[in-house]
DNA sequence: GCCGTTTTCGGCCCGACTGTTTTCAGTCG
């Protein structure tokens, strides 16, 4: 048995729904859900460190109370506090706490009143009128949940930034041609450049609000207006994609792009730190204890008052960036500029849709000075994987090509790792090879310690440069698997192991907090495409998103060395 | 439930919008 940090966290966030739920003191319900952020950001496994006897109140946000919870959950799989509540509160409430319009004061009226317990109940109650009954629930409302209702059923209401970054694009261009519009900016989780996206929160400062709030909603991908007010304006895409537009002055167009890009748990911060001032930080401004405003036009002078220095918006996540600021240990984070070639590339050989040459000189475009052919290996028969024959064939093209083009291409190979850890290739051909992606592509579901053991035998291979993809997850379709990553990590720094950010952008694989915690275990990341098609290499940049959002700098990834130095580094 | 050189009680970030009121509660970000 063990328990995932993911697991503990959703245990606490579920506590704190059905907490909510009953009426109890919402600061013990911010106290949970606080924790289960801390829980959810950390990098190394809660449950090594409880069986390590690590004073677990170290942590910010768990006391006493808490730390005894996680060490329940760890040794017995279940937390008692939240069977007992569980016992009390009908399961289905908590599911209605995601449609807009629906708190847990009025749920707990409609439980109360009508025995409410699940959206089925919630459509029939509407449906029949009786829901207006209820003071304070009027027509608006009302529709207001059915439509909540229909969106919750079909769930899935993140999206991914991929999926997202089109229509923000758009909707920017949309508003610029607009005349009066001087500013726009997408703020929120997409300006952090987070995985996924809850909704667009776009700043526009104009001089004519009223009429831009007139033409965004007129956007012709609007299915519905939400509303429409004198500072915001809500809007939902055709895709239900949630899009805010905030009127911002240009005197605290810093102030509200600091407050509306978040995290929320980053603004907290710095927000109580100006408190401890006795001063206050708001979207409007930074203001001192008169109440004079003393920073807000830009980003940058917020945090100056606040002593700080700027803080890119991929570390505004509270996982340490305000302290690092503090003592001058923020990283210089890496740019796609800085990459200078693609170490995880598929060609015709297996299931790529390119040649060789046409993925050579489409990277050759991008700037690149090398690329890795990194073909699958003969266990993927799917994918026509190589054997240790096609891949000498595979070979001789890549010396002619070397020959013919500008830019370098390595051999490679993305090797298999079979169920029993052992690679898919025979050693001789792996030495022989410029670099070798390991990689697990089936038996997903081994147990945590029969996986762990797999991929550790694999990264002990000496010829095994990089672990490909290494957690196997995809976003929103597949969780990762089962494994020990402090192990991989331990591993991965004694034997000189290189972990891939997978940039395909429903992989980002190893993700930011995995990709944080490896960083300091003195781990180096290759941060590679994965690419079966041209198009597909233009993916570098939500790699680098990740990557920054990792801390990584550039001194921290292979693929931004020149192709000698990075030729002595793969050097066994 | 957490937290603490103005500490072990009494605070806990802050403002906008909506729908329903007729001065505000609930919700949201």
């Amino acid at each position: 048995m063990s328990m995932l940090n993911g697991e503990i966290a959703a245990v606490f966030k579920e506590m704190a729904d059905l907490l909510e739920i009953k009426g109890e003191n919402p600061f013990k319900v911010r106290a949970y859900r606080n924790a289960a952020r801390v829980v959810e950001n950390m990098g190394k496994s809660l449950e090594s460190l409880v069986k390590e006897g690590y004073d677990l109140t170290e942590l910010p946000g768990i006391g006493h109370d808490l730390s005894e919870a996680i060490e329940e959950i760890v040794f017995s799989g279940k937390f008692s506090k939240l069977e007992e509540l569980k016992k009390e509160i009908p399961q289905g409430l908590k599911e209605l706490l995601s449609i807009e319009g629906l708190g847990p004061k009025r749920i707990r009226v409609l439980y109360e009143k009508f025995n409410v317990t699940s959206l089925e109940d919630l459509s029939k109650l509407a449906e029949s009128g009786e829901i207006y009954k209820i003071k304070g629930f009027g027509p608006k409302l009302v529709s207001k949940i059915l439509e909540g209702v229909k969106l919750a059923k079909k769930s899935g209401r993140r999206f991914r930034f991929d999926t997202a970054k089109p229509y923000a694009e758009d909707i920017k261009r949309y508003l610029f041609e607009f005349k009066g519009v001087i500013k726009v900016e997408v703020a929120g989780s997409y300006r952090r450049r987070k995985e996924t996206v809850g909704d667009l929160d776009i700043l526009v400062v104009a001089e004519n609000w009223e009429e831009v709030s007139e033409y965004f909603v007129k956007y012709d991908k609007v299915k519905t207006v939400v509303s429409k007010g004198e500072t915001r304006s809500t809007v939902i895409l055709q895709n239900d994609l949630q899009v805010d537009l905030r009127s911002v002055s240009r005197e605290s167009y810093g102030s509200a792009l600091h407050y509306f890009t978040g995290s929320k748990a980053h603004n907290i911060k710095i927000r109580k730190m100006a408190q401890e001032r006795g001063w206050k930080i708001n979207e409007y401004g930074v203001f001192n204890e008169k109440n004079e405003k003393i920073a807000g036009e830009d980003e940058e002078g917020v945090y100056e008052k606040m002593g700080l220095c700027f803080i890119e918006p991929e570390l505004r996540e509270d996982r340490g960036e305000i302290e690092a600021c503090l003592q001058n240990g923020l990283p210089d984070l890496i740019k796609r500029e800085d990459i200078k070639g693609d170490l995880h590339i598929h060609s015709v050989y297996t299931d790529g849709k390119a040649s060789i040459k046409e993925m050579a000189l489409a990277a050759s475009e991008l700037g690149y000075e090398y690329i890795a052919v990194t073909d699958h290996s003969k266990h993927l028969t799917v994918a026509k994987g190589l054997d240790e024959e096609r891949i000498k064939i595979q070979w001789e093209e890549i010396d002619r090509l070397n020959e013919e083009l500008e830019i370098t291409i390595l051999k490679g190979i993305e090797c298999d790792i079979l169920e029993d850890g052992s690679l898919d290739l025979k050693d001789e051909i792996l030495s022989s090879l410029d670099i070798v992606l390991g990689a697990v592509h089936y038996k997903f579901n081994l147990s945590k310690k029969e996986q762990t053991e797999r991929v550790v035998k694999a990264l002990k291979n000496p010829y095994l440069h990089v672990l490909a993809h290494p957690t196997g997850r995809l976003i929103g379709a597949r969780e990762a698997f089962e494994m020990d990553m402090d192990e991989i990590f331990k591993v991965c720094r004694e034997e000189g192991k290189v972990l891939e950010i997978n940039a395909q952008p429903q992989r980002l694989d190893l993700n930011d907090i995995y990709a944080k915690a490896a960083k300091e275990a003195g781990i180096k990341f290759s941060i590679s495409t994965d690419s079966h098609t041209r198009d597909c290499l233009s993916f570098m940049e939500y790699g680098v998103n990740q990557a920054r959002r990792g801390w990584l700098e550039k001194e921290d990834v292979i693929n931004a060395l020149t192709l000698n130095e990075l030729k002595k580094f793969l050097k066994r």
